[in-house]
DNA sequence: CTGGATGCAAAGGGTTTGCACGTTT
DNA sequence: AAACGTGCAAACCCTTTGCATCCAG
């Protein structure tokens, strides 16, 4: 899919400050709004580029892909295992903790069950947000 | 998004066949795998009508929109909640069970701690499944 | 008859890519 | 100097849509 070869990489403003705005804030950015973010910063930015760096991220394992229904990907720096709360009328999406255990014990349920050699798991609550649920009672 | 209105629906042998494809397989289709399947049957079938029959047919809550990081979507028809077991190497979709109770477990634990309301739950798992792995030890 | 369903082809829209130039090492 | 990074714009590709036609109710 890609020929970058990881051990050539090279410092990257740019790449630098996207993985920055992407810890620093709290959403799950979509490409173009980490572009609209640096765009004041770098004038000449690209939205290419941009698409390029969170490639690059993500293959160095230091930013996550979400692929939730809407129509774009957007992204979020890797952090501990949490819980996507996805409301289903906005789109806003919400962190939360994993219950204790519970990772552990899917992991286990998988492997007694399959050969299957997890790696990473993900876990997403679709729903309504409190805001949407009040609206669609009035 | 869209102004059909359900109580409108006609019957269409296209749309029945498209959700019986979707029950028949064990696999994670694309729109473009059902069209395939059933354009020796329906000879003028077009993508786009498979297409707005997939929209359709999720709108019904028949079946469901899965979104992997592939490049395009897949689709199954609605069966018992369940895992996917997702491999990075090869992009098999496996299925198996949840482990007992933690559907229910997940869903207090989120209603326990904020006011989001749940209507689905997604539980996904990535890795190297059994075919992948092994051809990574050679 | 009426209005949803379909085929066809064109348009959409997020993402990727080729190329020439800029920058890091 | 060599090779990766960037900007720009065109190309991609899956998906949606407009429109004339077809068909179920």
């Amino acid at each position: 899919m890609n020929h970058r070869n990881k051990n050539k990489l090279r410092k990257s403003k740019q790449r630098d400050r996207i993985l920055a705005v992407l810890k620093d804030t709290q959403t799950h950015p979509t490409a173009n709004w980490v572009y609209d973010q640096l765009k004041p910063e770098f004038p000449s930015l690209s939205l290419g580029n941009v698409y390029r760096n969170l490639n690059i991220l993500v293959e160095q394992g230091l930013v996550e892909r979400l692929d939730f229904g809407s129509t774009f990907d957007r992204y979020e720096a890797k952090i501990e295992p949490h819980l996507h709360l996805v409301c289903e009328s906005c789109g806003a999406i919400f962190d939360l903790d994993v219950p204790g255990e519970m990772n552990e014990k899917l992991e286990k349920h998988v492997s007694s069950r399959t050969d299957f050699q997890v790696l990473r798991q993900r876990m997403e609550v679709f729903g309504l947000c409190a805001d949407c649920r009040d609206r669609d009672r009035r």
